[in-house]
DNA sequence: GCTGCAAACGTTATCGGTAACGATTGCGTA
DNA sequence: TACGCAATCGTTACCGATAACGTTTGCAGC
């Protein structure tokens, strides 16, 4: 099967002239009569003529398309950046092709490199929990392709960065268990070779090290596929069981890991006695029995910036050399899941 | 700014070769010494070429991408869907570009026609609810371009569908409310034009019939943006808590509907006294307090089945006529929200 | 030596569109 | 009359790749 459709040529042919005029008559050039432009006009209008965006990018090289990385749409905070990103670049003109890593390195080199060869004018970027390796990110970038990274970024490339205060979002949420009374606050987390794992790593640090809790490294559990593997939290979950001295809160990292994290808790039926937060863009943590307690990130503002400045890096004339890194705050939201047991009781 | 990738032009200068020599040698060709291929291929792995698909698309006609419109990614059903097509997509050497229609038929429209001109080589089509006039899909359809309507479908367009089993999931959880004791049944739907729609509500209907329950059209409630518009949601319950026979029980369809209403519902603190069921692929019922009764699609097999009848059509050498409509089971998981007020009450 | 033929490569048209450059026409003016 | 110029349109090159067709070799065979 094949689709076709009416091309400029044909408008030439129906009309007897030649393509470069119904081009220009197309596009109003001073160069053409009023009279031929009328003609051209209304049998374009008539046949339905749309100009061949393949042609239009192969001659112009570029696309007005923007690609977009993400390691699963399937997630609070990613799909609500991709609508950030998506309110922009509708009303800029450009279209959005939106792929997903499944935390696999491989495939987002894949998914990126296809882009490219498509000829993006662009791409927005948030890596995977397995990109250690991202050589293959920073010849596209050498060679000229504008990119922006949020969320989980890297600081081997020189551009524009958009992420959540991960260190305030992390910090604020730990004081917030401490101050509840908790004081064997396990972390669960993500892939360690990620920013955001650092950052938040180091937010749960500083807020113990404020309150004079000693850090425990074996407090701090790792899940490097974010919870896309359940075992991984489920393992992370017993071995936190296991200890003598058990933990008797919890702050996990990732939309998905927090759902995970949580769900297991449950099935181990400690969620009832164990403190809970976890970064989260869910919007039915109401809905959660005990209600769940999260750090909520901005993820509609920061696909909007990330765009912002994307798109503002395509259309500068001469090659940024400038570059900014955007922190958007976090937003505390505290339910039940994290208050002090005998708080809690209270509600329950 | 901008990207600049090697072409075959670079290559042929480079050896002092024609282009064609240089594709020939890059494709195999016969005509080709081994000598002159070996140069040339080592002359490309080395500075890294690869082919423009761009330039390819020009000129074969063929994009080898495939565009998907949903209403919403932040839609477990969708999401999974699409996570469906892609696990197919991708070994077969296509790949998946998504758009939302927000609900929106202007959207879907104006996405639709972008991708068709971008020479997507097949559409995978879930309607939106506003999307009464399909004109312009039709007339893509009529130009030939291959597409396959899923979840929500149409019988104005002549060709594959894929769907699941809409009447019997609503007819068993209809009929589940039944068995718990539940006599006054309200169904909160999306908008009356879609197919699911239609769909649902004639088993919902089957099932009253079957147990002697009369039908009342009161008890029926639109919400013609499926949950986007949560006003539209809060006026359907509060309207159904308004009538002097309030509903002991209510079934809701889509996705995020269901979400929003069991939301209200908890928030009107109604959610223990009514029973509760609707048509959701949440991950996370488990984790709602009472814990969700679900009918379930399988997303993911829809997504599968319909980019597999994608892919025959567009690979077909013929016009494909013979068009099938697939249909597909849903489970019916039930959890606490949808048992009996007396039996509920022992888990509590 | 001439012809025939195959091997190995170059030329050119093509996809659809844009733009630099050329060409033709009519008209005003020296 | 001839020249310049504007108005209006056509020709052609180009973007990157492929493929039909053409061309240049060298060598075998008569």
């Amino acid at each position: 099967m094949k689709f076709e459709s009416a091309t400029i040529k044909d408008i030439a042919k129906a009309l007897n002239l030649s393509t470069s005029t119904v081009s220009r008559a197309l596009r109003g050039s001073y160069e053409i009569s009023d009279e031929t432009k009328k003609q051209v006009l209304e049998y374009a209008e008539k046949i339905n003529y749309r100009p061949n965006p393949i042609a239009l990018s192969l001659k112009e090289r570029r696309t007005r398309a923007i690609g977009v990385v993400v390691s699963e749409i399937a997630n609070n905070f990613f799909s609500q950046a991709i609508n950030g990103i998506e309110s922009i670049a509708y009303n800029r003109g450009y279209h959005v092709i939106i792929t997903q890593s499944h935390e696999s390195h491989e495939r987002e080199k894949v998914n990126v490199q296809h882009m490219a060869a498509r000829g993006v004018d662009g791409l927005l970027v948030s890596l995977s929990s397995e990109s250690a390796d991202i050589s293959y990110l920073r010849e596209l970038h050498e060679k000229g392709m504008p990119m922006v990274f949020f969320d989980r970024v890297t600081d081997e490339i020189e551009t524009h960065r958009v992420t959540a205060n991960n260190y305030n979002g992390a910090f604020a949420a730990t004081e917030h268990l401490l101050s509840q009374g908790y004081k064997n606050i396990a972390h669960i987390t993500s892939s360690p070779f990620l920013s955001i794992t650092k950052e938040r790593l180091a937010g749960y640090k500083a807020a113990l090290d404020k309150h004079g809790i000693p850090f425990n490294e074996n407090l701090v559990k790792y899940c490097p596929h974010g919870g896309m593997i359940v075992k991984e939290a489920e393992d992370a979950l017993h071995e936190l069981n296991a200890k003598k001295q058990k933990p008797d809160a919890i702050f996990t990292t990732g939309d998905r890991l927090t759902i995970v994290c949580y769900g297991i808790l449950k099935q181990m039926k400690k969620n009832d006695q164990t403190g809970f937060i976890g970064f989260s863009n869910t919007q039915v943590a109401d809905l959660f029995s005990p209600s769940l307690s999260v750090v909520r990130q901005p993820a509609f503002e920061i696909g909007q910036f990330s765009i912002e400045l994307l798109i503002q890096m395509i259309e500068s004339k001469r090659p940024v050399t400038e570059f900014q890194t955007k922190i958007l705050e976090t937003e505390l939201v505290v339910r039940e899941s994290s208050l002090h047991k005998q708080k809690k009781s209270v509600h329950l």
